[in-house]
DNA sequence: CTGAAAGCGCTTACAG
DNA sequence: CTGAAAGCGCTTACAG
């Protein structure tokens, strides 16, 4: 193996202190007014031998590693593969490498990921925070880890995130719902107290009482379980509500939901949207694949992660201030809406 | 912030020496014959004050920083996050951390990914290389980086590997296809010399051959570009090959392109397998939804992440030898074959 | 403007 | 069986 050069090779060709180089290629020669020419010899030394700084090394010293944690629910799950995507490309170009776990919505993992990553010394985190964590998460308060939520958050402890408007995304899409006139809107969402999901029940009721149709409320909880299971559950629910005929509308409060409510809607034979009027959420290839595509609430993925990173950035520095970002919706609206 | 517990705060405490400490927390108490009473000190201690070793420090001092990086194409891509994911998990049981990087296929980006991991320490790299990255590739070798390929390799770089039976994977399908009566089989794949997708036209080439079809040899190549591109290109090349009516079959070599395909056969009102036999690649929801449903050759993701991983972990160790594997792919036939 | 030196928190020969 | 000490490769007060 070609022997790593070291900042002290360069100081002995260039006949300076070790520190001096480490000014130099830190980009402190002003601060520490250090002359030109042994400046430019420095650089040119640290070029012809291709310096690489040993980031561990420096990492010890400086007690800044320049890693950001991300810990969101599963990154094989294109929802959280794109986040994370955004995240990686600002951090970046902000100087951050990020290191990504996936929760899997368990706590224990989750509690894990926070543990082993602090144990590597990440400046900060990023997280989707699962359901139960909020004890793990009053300690990285109280120990001032930076961080940021993602996607939600515990209302009970003040912290840094970016969400999206829930509340508004499904309020506005069952508004449009009963302004074409639908009725009876049934609402499919995950089994959660997760503060992200109630607001999304919340905006479905209030805009359900707001025109008057409190008595045809109807909410369907399904456990966030296997991907497997979920669309289990999610398909025996549809054919229930289907077969009673009642329903002229169907929102679905997440990804895998629409397409699991999906496969239902297909396998009943059910008319989109004379029969049913479906809106989904987040937006996924079969929505457009739909036979008619799937009108869908979308969250704007690449201002999440680049604000998350650019908040998450700045409490590293130092800034105290709690910062807290609702991002708007946007409603693609298609055939499927009615 | 809570002070940290340190090495030596548990040596003071048990009035030992860091050394003493170090041994018995990283499992050296046998071959490094401490007494028994100490042992049981030390890790009463170290539960007592919930003590937490700083990686970083180790890994400055033992040369070992326990992380993989991992270089995909693009890890919002449902592929690569899959693929991410069993790494992840196989390196997490393993005691490995994982840095993932998306290359988008670049060689610039994919080359200086290699370097912004190689600063930080990691111990070895996942990577699926991009188009004209062997230089670098060349350099990794003769500086003893533990390496291992996944998806496609330099045949003329000899290297750890572990990659799909590209070759039988098209051939089998296109014999499949062939012995249900198609003749007139159209291979749509990605422009590029990279040997997994030479491997794939090489399958689709020798199958038609050995059925005497050779005169029907027609392989159409899409640039890899984005994921707009790609669907614009292909559906163009799919309305041209439609209207002439000649094909009656169509195998495409990834994900990608058999999404921008379905969507041109949709628009044309073609009916699968009737008119058109249709086989995909590596598998997607939307070959679920579409009527009927898409077959497919089907990547065994997990095993080639957890193989990847071990092969890895193997080289780190220090063991030398070239390993090179050769996954099965599996054809998960359903109506659109024919 | 510059250098000598401490120190980040561990691991690991070495000596006994 | 155990301890004193060097050292990983940087950064950064401190002194001049």
């Amino acid at each position: 193996m070609a022997k790593k050069v070291l900042l002290k090779d360069i100081a002995k060709k260039a006949g300076v202190s070790t520190a001096l180089v480490s000014y130099v290629l830190n980009g402190l020669e002003k601060e520490k007014r250090v002359g030109r020419d042994v400046v430019e010899k420095i650089n040119q030394i640290a070029k012809e031998l291709n310096y690489q700084p040993n980031h561990i090394a420096r990492s010890l010293r400086s007690g800044k590693t320049n890693t950001i944690g991300l810990i969101i629910a599963d990154i094989s799950n294109p929802f959280s593969g794109q986040i994370a995507r955004f995240i990686e490309s600002e951090a970046a170009r902000l100087g951050y490498t990020v290191i990504i776990g996936s929760s899997d919505e368990n706590k224990t993992k989750f509690n894990s990921l926070i543990d082993s990553m602090l144990n590597r010394q990440v400046d900060g985190l990023i997280m989707a925070p699962a359901d139960g964590s909020s004890q793990q998460i009053k300690k990285l308060v109280k120990e001032y880890i930076p961080f940021v939520f993602i996607d939600r958050y515990f209302p009970d402890i003040s912290t840094n995130h970016v969400v999206l408007d829930n509340y508004e995304a499904t309020y506005n899409a069952v508004n449009y719902l009963i302004s074409h006139g639908r009725k009876n809107i049934c609402l499919i969402i995950y089994k959660t107290l997760a503060v992200h999901m109630q607001q999304r029940i919340l905006g479905y009721k209030n805009a359900m009482k707001d025109n008057e149709l409190e008595d045809n409320i109807m909410v369907k909880e399904i456990p966030r379980k296997s991907y497997f299971q979920v669309k289990t559950d999610t398909e025996k629910i549809m054919d229930e509500l289907i077969s009673e005929k009642k329903m002229d509308a169907f929102l679905f409060a997440a990804n895998a939901l629409s397409i699991s409510g999906l496969y239902a809607i297909r396998k009943h034979n059910i008319k989109v949207p004379d029969e049913l009027a479906v809106i989904g959420f987040d937006g996924h290839e079969v929505f457009d694949f739909f036979e008619p595509p799937i009108a869908y609430i979308k969250q704007p993925l690449e201002e999440m992660g680049t604000e998350a990173v650019r908040i998450l950035v700045e409490q590293i520095k130092g800034i105290k201030k709690t910062v807290q970002t609702e991002v708007k919706h946007e409603f693609i609206n298609r055939e499927s809406s009615g």
